[in-house]
DNA sequence: CTGAAAGCGCTTACAG
DNA sequence: CTGAAAGCGCTTACAG
């Protein structure tokens, strides 16, 4: 004789009511917020609520109809690097039919903001996944969006890959080392580098690459020559200066982003100095921006468009209850040679 | 005696079947799409539906609860152009507790799109209201918006304002005046005008703004002197070749949009002329961009941020059924004077 | 194809 | 503070 295995139904008032120890009606004032309800009683039915899983009607229905949203948080709207991504992500969202809600928590607010709140606001409005842009949450934090089952993926995480996440990043310590190299087979030995936040996982990558191509070429680092600060064109500025002053001044700087690159154009122009005659530079990112400067910057592109589409590609299908392939994807950089490296002067 | 004029109440399934006369159950297949239902009574049902507005409560609850969601659809994301904008309405989104949903239609979609359906979806998934940057719809698309009272709100209207939609743009017309007349200032009496599409209403007001500056001094306006092509850097890059292979070339040129100017640079300095040595040249938007060139770039700013947050404030208004002071709103421009304008050479 | 009847799941009004 | 009872609005199953 076969024992019917119930099924577990969906779960609706009754049930909640029969585990939690109550009538229908006392779940039904929890869920709408009445206070005529004794703490303890409300407790109990939050237990069940939560164990059960129960979705109103409405949010049902606004998970099952209507198009998949999801939610970006997207760090300095104002930089090309994030628009690239937000095209990437804006692109591949409009052909799969979802929709995308920006900037419902700007990034400033990311650390402050009550992620439980958000986390349920997100449920229901029918919100799905939750991509960030160069964010980071703790662990708590994320917690509260995994007990409710909506996937968040990262691009360019601020912090190692961690447990419970997933990630979209380029290969910052192959373009790091790349980037050196060739100013190495250009004949540098003297080289720099300006990093963006020491805090930025991505940064500390691309020293290491920095690293490693030097110590491949025999060549000792030097601490004067390494300085970190942000991906602004405002250190770039303050660090070309703080380089040109050393006694033995660097003939190559290998800039972490394509910002601080602009900023290091800047000033040595301010200093006299010829990009690339004086000077050679790399930068990295690959925006828009290598190409209006003059001379052109030679740069490590990040594949940001890609990066912005397969951030959403692995949201959604998190959504779907798919598998990722790996839960951590570097997509590859590539040097783009333009017009501001050269070999150094003869000294 | 009082007689109570009854209140029209919220319209539920009995009060639509009473109107169509037909059952309750009947209403329900036909908003399901069920197939059992006779084409004729179909739409007997759905034009009492329509003329009661009826809402399930599902779309009723999705109206009253979760946060203001509105569509944006933004032309070019790419352009530094479109993300001023776009920081604007984020901005002021977030402190208004709105959210923004980007993409579900993109532009080059926008005019093949169904607007019905649009609208329709945006109804069912709580979205009161749209934001076009630089597009433009029929009046018939228009409609679809118009007849579920969505507003709609246009940024730099393609075509002149026009009844059943509101707009927010800048003072086109005195910006080009204002541009011009600095170049006349200067001493210049030959000045070209790159435009941008003939289409674009807001490119014709710049046109007519160095008209009227140039008529001012008593100045006669040379066709040669007047090209349009569209608001990009190949249309400067062209533009400028144009110009420059007149027996009489312009010493000042006027571009209709700062990508515009960059080709213009790129172009004068192909040539071997100075900027603004040998060629003046004044842009037209205001953009990070004007600070990136080398020289830096003279150019009317438009609030670009300020218009992207009276587009959202007004929108918010009209949804929240208030009326708006005026339809359309011209925020004021700017001429911000860097370096690339000066004085001609005395010929 | 249509609708009377039954049913579902949530909410409201109120007695205790 | 709680829940039996009534009610609401929509949907389903089925008789004609």
């Amino acid at each position: 004789m076969v024992r019917a295995e119930k099924v577990r139904a969906k779960p609706v008032l009754a049930t909640v009511a029969a585990l939690a120890g109550v009538s229908a009606p006392t779940v039904s004032k929890v869920i709408n917020g009445r206070d005529d309800v004794a703490e303890a009683t409300r407790l109990r039915v939050q237990a069940a609520l939560t164990e059960l899983g129960y979705e109103s009607p409405m949010q049902r229905r606004a998970r099952s109809t209507g198009p998949d949203m999801v939610d970006l948080v997207i760090d300095g709207m104002a930089t090309q690097y994030s628009m690239e991504i937000l095209t990437g992500i804006l692109d591949y969202a409009a052909a799969e039919g979802v929709d995308v809600v920006v900037g419902s928590v700007t990034p400033a607010k990311l650390q402050t903001a009550n992620h439980e709140e958000w986390a349920q606001r997100m449920i229901e409005s029918g919100r799905k996944g939750l991509i960030l842009v160069t964010s980071e949450m703790t662990t708590r934090q994320l917690d509260s969006f995994a007990q409710r089952n909506i996937p968040v993926v990262v691009i360019d995480p601020l912090n190692p890959p961690r447990q419970g996440f997933s990630s979209v990043g380029a290969t910052n310590w192959a373009g790091g080392k790349e980037a050196t190299e060739h100013l190495l087979s250009l004949g540098h030995t003297r080289i720099a580098f300006l990093g963006g936040p020491n805090a930025a996982e991505c940064s500390v990558a691309r020293l290491h690459g920095y690293l490693a191509a030097l110590m491949g070429h025999g060549i000792k680092q030097r601490p004067e020559y390494i300085l970190t600060g942000g991906f602004t064109k405002t250190f770039g500025v303050e660090g070309t200066r703080q380089l040109l002053a050393l006694d033995e001044p660097p003939t190559a700087i290998f800039a972490a982003s394509d910002a601080t690159a602009l900023g290091v154009l800047e000033e040595a122009r301010q200093h006299g100095l010829r990009v690339p005659d004086d000077l050679s530079l790399v930068g990295f990112d690959g925006t828009p921006l290598t190409e209006q400067t003059l001379p052109r910057l030679t740069s490590v592109a990040q594949p940001l468009q890609e990066m912005g589409r397969a951030a959403l590609r692995a949201v959604l299908r998190l959504v779907k209850g798919e598998e990722l392939d790996s839960a951590h994807m570097e997509l590859a950089t590539e040097l783009v040679i333009r017009d501001s490296t050269a070999p150094p002067r003869v000294a």
